[in-house]
DNA sequence: CGCTTGCTTGGAGTGCACTCCAACTCTCTA
DNA sequence: TAGAGAGTTGGAGTGCACTCCAAGCAAGCG
């Protein structure tokens, strides 16, 4: 359920190489494009646009991963464009493995101001080693992958030659 | 602690692209190598050798990841060569997000035979998809971290210019 | 012989990231 | 104004993958 997003990224197959810097944007492409002129989104409806429950986005409230987020008179939340972009960048981190709580630190880091740019700077860099050492990891691991599939692949033809 | 030996794996760096046929083999070299001449190693030999705890070691076991292992007359778990074969394939295949359940089902399909040839292919050809998405949804990341990561250099250099 | 070290077991406990529940309020349409 | 449907809360429950515990056995050493 989660990963809904996930499936829209890897139609681009297995493109590996880094993209030109042109190409980079913050906020990635969604699969469900915003509605423009709008800013107030009810909690469903950002769910349906994110992939993430309504549950869970309560849930990331409560343990502080979202910046606060506004509320009708009556108590309901009101998601804007911006929690939207915030949320794009939380899924791709946790789709890359970051721990909740460290996103709830770097959350925090965002709320004290200009002053944590440095220690983003840190955290952000630190993940990006271990999302390296992941791309490697599941490099090495698809070449073993390749060598027993061939393995069954072969026999399987072998013996259909009969 | 089970992330020991993806480290090793990682000291390549950012090789993300497959590296020749000729490079790839089944049992991925380890970080401490077999003593020549042994093959029956205790639990806690096996734990050194593979990363993975005692405990994860007997858990595997109890629930089927393992071929039959050798007990010594006391009762002692004593494994082969041909283990250590085998988990380290596990390792692999757990490093990059294959459910334990799965790992069974395949663990099963070997100790039926040759018949299940076929469905182990399907299963890794799954697994092998599964991978590649992930790498490219990793290397998705990649590009918007490189870019919030430039963000916050660019204001550090900036502010250390006076 | 006693002590340490290492192994055995079934079952209970842990941490993470949700996921759901009960009981309630609010909004909208007929 | 009634009723459906969507929202609210704190807290409990779930599933995965370990991780640990208690109680006990076995081997080696001084």
């Amino acid at each position: 359920m989660t990963v809904t997003q996930s499936e829209a990224v890897a139609n681009g197959a297995i493109a590996t190489r880094a993209r030109p810097a042109a190409e980079r944007t913050c906020a990635a492409p969604s699969v469900h494009p915003r509605p423009a002129g709008r800013d107030r989104y009810t909690i469903s409806e950002v769910a349906e646009h994110t992939g993430l429950s309504a549950h869970t986005l309560r849930w990331y409230e409560r343990i502080g991963l979202m910046p606060h987020v506004d509320r009708t008179h009556t108590g309901q939340r009101r998601f804007t464009n911006r929690d939207l972009d915030w949320l794009s960048l939380v899924t791709k981190l946790r789709l890359t493995g970051m721990p909740v709580a460290d996103m709830v630190r770097y959350a925090e880091l965002v709320r004290v101001g200009e002053s944590t740019f440095s220690e983003r700077e840190r955290l952000l860099t630190a993940h990006r080693e271990d999302v390296r050492r992941r791309i490697a990891e599941l490099q090495s691991t698809l070449d073993i992958l390749d060598y027993k599939i061939d393995i069954y692949a072969d026999a399987r033809r072998a013996s259909e030659r009969f």
